[in-house]
DNA sequence: ACTATATCTGAGTATATGTTCATGCGTTCG
DNA sequence: CGAACGCATGAACATATACTCAGATATAGT
């Protein structure tokens, strides 16, 4: 016996928990997430789309970049994203759909 | 025909599903709510193994009550709460082996 | 009824977060 | 080269969020 139980994460692995879910947990980034499983946007693109300037979508984008959520390509001017990771979508549609069945 | 791609959210789904994902963001709350998963606790032992106030546990646990997504059940003075809803279960559960698997 | 314990609640506060604005960087085309 | 376009970045600001504190509510035991 460990004497602990395993019933509470510790602080470290639940911050990375956390952070991995704060991802999802803006409806800005929803709309991009969820347009970027479907196919590939660059970033005027998702701008008009979601509905905010480039700016803030880029800002987006670069969190999802360093959380490796994101893939960005870049063809001439524009830098086409898309999401690869078939884990984080599965995990992000449960979501979707989870509130879709309500 | 809607004229609208289907590639990108409405606003309103979105929020919801970000509402969802919000409520997994916190370290704090993906600690109490990993032990919920485990088995019942009630506030002073959510408090004693999170690490912090029972009052701030008490905040957490009723914005929870108010999403559904924990279930409490008084015992006298105390109050046992749990997580019962299997998709939320399996949802919050691939995101902590997303994260551990990395 | 009084006290003790457990939980809840609202207000206040400090920090985190999303957006805009201004500006800089990288690429393409005259 | 220099202008135009697409995107990235940092600062500033407004709002959201998590926590603490003080006090309220609920239950149990004396």
């Amino acid at each position: 016996m460990t004497g602990e139980s395993s019933s509470i994460l510790d602080e470290h692995a639940a911050a990375h928990v956390a952070e991995l879910f704060r991802a999802f947990s803006d409806t800005s980034r929803v709309r991009i997430l969820f347009a970027l499983i479907s196919q590939e946007f660059n970033v005027g693109m998702l701008a008009e789309q979601v509905g905010i300037s480039e700016s803030a979508v880029s800002h987006h984008l670069r969190g999802l970049r360093q959380m490796r959520l994101v893939q960005a390509r870049r063809d001439g001017k524009e830098v086409y994203y898309r999401v690869t990771d078939e884990h984080i979508i599965t995990l992000f549609q449960q979501g979707v759909k989870h509130v879709q069945d309500e």
